[in-house]
DNA sequence: CCCTGATTCGC
DNA sequence: GCGAATCAGG
């Protein structure tokens, strides 16, 4: 397989879209993720992100003077950007009377969310829709979860969550799942419903 | 062990 | 230019 320009468009468009190397390998075919790194690399799209350029900030050596001067820039890496310092955390007090104890309370720091573009989020479990049969196969399953943390998710496992995600009580389901499915069967049976079931359920 | 991207270097 | 091997890490 060689890099056609078609080839090369989905490459940049997938990449752009947050895809793994893997995930475009797979896509494209013929090719490893190894492969597609190199590519990525070689056309410039290192970074996902767009840094137009950090201006790489001269550095200017407050003491320069030497008689003999042998390299003037040593050419070392670029600089990085050096991130920016943390503004002071506002003092933030909560009028929470009903807290007990000290808590930290994380206050969501202005960050942009950056979602990765994966399968649609599962909806939470609502009791109704969905069969009692289904539902305490559902329970059933969920005593056996792997229980595994986000980075623990692999393209082979249920990444149903289960839990309060404010809480350590909090994990995903990390059954294997259908293929190409993101959830396991019985994850898979309630997150996707027929139209047919759905419309005229029983209450 | 599963996975991720980054880098190197012979081709 | 290409990508396997390797590295570094979650």
């Amino acid at each position: 397989m060689s890099w056609t320009d078609e080839r090369v468009e989905t490459l940049k468009r997938m990449w752009s879209e947050g895809q793994s190397a893997s995930a475009i390998a797979k896509e494209l075919g013929g090719v490893t993720r190894n492969a597609v790194i190199g590519k990525v690399h070689r056309l410039g799209l290192s970074n996902r992100n767009d840094e137009p350029e950090p201006a790489p900030a001269p550095a200017p050596e407050p003491v320069a003077e030497k008689k003999a001067d042998r390299k003037p820039a040593p050419a070392v890496q670029a600089p990085r950007p050096e991130p920016q310092p943390e503004p002071a955390a506002p003092a933030r007090e909560e009028p929470a009377e009903e807290e007990p104890v000290s808590q930290p309370v994380f206050t969501p720091v202005p960050r942009r969310p950056i979602v990765p573009a994966g399968q649609p989020l599962p909806p939470q479990p609502s009791a109704n829709e969905i069969s009692p049969e289904t539902l305490a196969s559902v329970r059933e399953v969920e005593k056996r979860a792997r229980k595994l943390t986000l980075m623990e998710l692999t393209e082979r496992t249920c990444k149903w969550p289960i839990g309060d995600p404010a809480t350590e009580k909090f994990w995903f389901c990390g059954l294997p799942s259908q293929a190409g499915k993101p959830y396991c069967e019985a994850h898979v049976s309630v997150a996707f419903q027929p139209m047919s079931s759905r419309r005229d359920r029983r209450r």
